[in-house]
DNA sequence: CGCATTTAGATTGCACACAATTTAATTGTT
DNA sequence: AACAATTAAATTGTGTGCAATCTAAATGCG
């Protein structure tokens, strides 16, 4: 592996420069994301992982937990507690499903339906704090999710983590 | 605001479907590439975020937390445990700064140095199994920082959270 | 010098994420 | 019908993230 000693710094191998990582790029901007909309989510009650539940029940009125998790990719570890807290703020109703009493139906309230007002008025506050304009922000938002869909075929439930080919480089 | 019902959906209002969201395309993205190290990394004994902490330590051998925290954009609550694990794992040393006594200076032990070999496999792993090319994980990687850059003028330090202008809308 | 202010880490408490396991209900098969 | 296999949630345990608070050390200033 080439190696170039500056100073007291050891550099080289773009590949493991962190300026250079796509992995980390994403990680920090998701984050910044987050506290971006912390502080316009918070009159609303909601963290931002609850607003992304709150999206996605405001396009389905019903879903099931597991029909929840396909669509944001997160598992009943995470949601259910995070279902259990919404339900406490009675912006989600949570109910066995009579057919198939597996399923707990989650349904919003009259209280959750009412905040998808507020919250088109949070969007737009953060598309304008992004500095992009709709057509970037559009166009990012497609390569990410390109990105997305090359990585992770899924994988819902619990268990069972997907195999990965290990790369044979010689050492 | 326009408002279309269709089947039990009520749809409508693009700036709100999850689809179009940034947001959750980079936490998503996100959460997926965190998925895709983890098989890699552990076998090194490392988590995501340690990993990250690793190419800041292999970029410069020895920084004090608050500079890692400022690279990667992560305050002393998340740090502090996390450099403990690594320091139980050998992999790092935590020391007071003997000319300034507030400092802990972290600084990579042998074995840590020793993982830059493997974790660069891992990084060639990765981009692989990513299906884009150098050339397209370089530009995105721009795009996304970029991004970032725009959302979070830093803020390290724990206690003041930035005033965000709200987007004065007619309710 | 003396003392308020600032700065660096650590700590506490809460909310995710997720692997692994458990329980219960349903489906498939014979 | 009987029973193994599958599926849906919940639970448990570990590791982040981060706001808020605390302690101690350094700095600024009259």
């Amino acid at each position: 592996m080439l190696e170039v000693k500056i100073n007291t710094a050891t550099v080289v191998n773009p590949a493991l420069q962190l300026d250079n990582q796509l992995c980390f790029a994403l990680y920090s901007a998701s984050l910044a994301m987050t506290k971006l909309y912390k502080p316009l989510l918070e009159p609303l009650g909601l963290t931002y992982p609850q607003y992304l539940v709150m999206l996605v029940l405001w396009e389905h009125e019903t879903m099931s937990v597991s029909e929840l998790g396909e669509r944001l990719f997160l598992d009943s570890g995470t949601l259910t507690p995070l279902l259990k807290r919404m339900q406490a703020a009675a912006l989600v109703q949570r109910k066995r499903s009579v057919q198939d009493e597996r399923r707990v139906d989650i349904t919003l309230t009259p209280a959750g339906r009412k905040l998808k007002v507020a919250a088109a008025r949070v969007s737009s506050c953060v598309v304008r704090d992004s500095g992009f304009s709709v057509a970037e922000l559009l166009d990012l938002t497609r390569q990410v999710k390109a990105l997305r869909a090359q990585m992770g075929p899924v994988r819902t439930t619990p268990g069972r983590a997907q195999k990965l080919r290990e790369t044979s480089v010689a050492p």
